[in-house]
DNA sequence: CTAACAACTGAACATATATTCATATATTCA
DNA sequence: TGAATATATGAATATATGTTCAGTTGTTAG
């Protein structure tokens, strides 16, 4: 633990800073507005219904009505969950006539809940 | 779309399911304790401030001060974020005298972390 | 045109999560 | 031992999130 005379401030109540830690960890920060839209993205993967609901999209395109019945949720809960996702660019979707087909916009997606999946299964 | 005759549950007012798909999607769903787990670990993740203290700690074994220094947040809030982290196994602490120094406690969190920059890094 | 229906949305309520503050615990050193 | 300090914790408040309900939009069929 550096004394007072090696700290930058010396001042500082605080006095168990590792000064060269601090300063490459901050260095290697992300920047902000990574962190926000990397936090977004593992926000959105975190509640069981949009977990499995991606689960679902993972495998097939699929109306609204098919995943509101295979989740025993409202069409409109759904809806809003599909919202979310829509926001962030994690699903697209296909209009053919009263319908709405969905799916999952990107493969990178895919890759992450697989890399999550894995990860509780090792635990 | 199937009419009333194909469907499991006739009576249901619901007459756009595909029952085929819907059977299918149900079949593949994940045992409900996984999309638990699996949603915990994403939300635990789902926030700037813990993105930031994943990433220093993908870097480094750090103490509770430095990370709070670094962070510009109370070293009771980093505590509590902290706890957090280790109630779902993804950090681990080394004791030393009045020092507690964290590190990540599993590789498949950084693969994770670095999957999901990734995929923020080509949208 | 109207009726029926799939999906979407805004707003209100209920619940969950985060932050803060005060205090507790544990360790070191005098 | 007691003072100082690094971290942890409980409880209260503030904030965020999810669900439901009511109503809207857009499409198809008659």
């Amino acid at each position: 633990m550096p004394n007072k005379k090696d700290q930058q401030e010396p001042v500082c109540a605080v006095y168990c800073v590792h000064d060269q830690i601090v300063k490459e960890a901050k260095e290697q920060m992300l920047i902000p507005v990574q962190a926000i839209r990397l936090a977004e993205t593992f926000k959105i993967l975190g509640d069981p219904n949009r977990v499995q609901l991606i689960n679902i999209l993972a495998g097939r395109e699929i109306c609204v009505c098919d995943i509101a019945v295979i989740l025993g949720m409202s069409t409109s809960a759904v809806s809003h969950q599909l919202r979310l996702l829509r926001n962030l660019k994690l699903v697209k979707y296909r209009k053919e006539g009263k319908m709405v087909y969905y799916t999952l916009d990107d493969h990178h997606i895919v890759n992450l809940f697989e890399e999550g999946l894995e990860h509780i299964k090792h635990t």
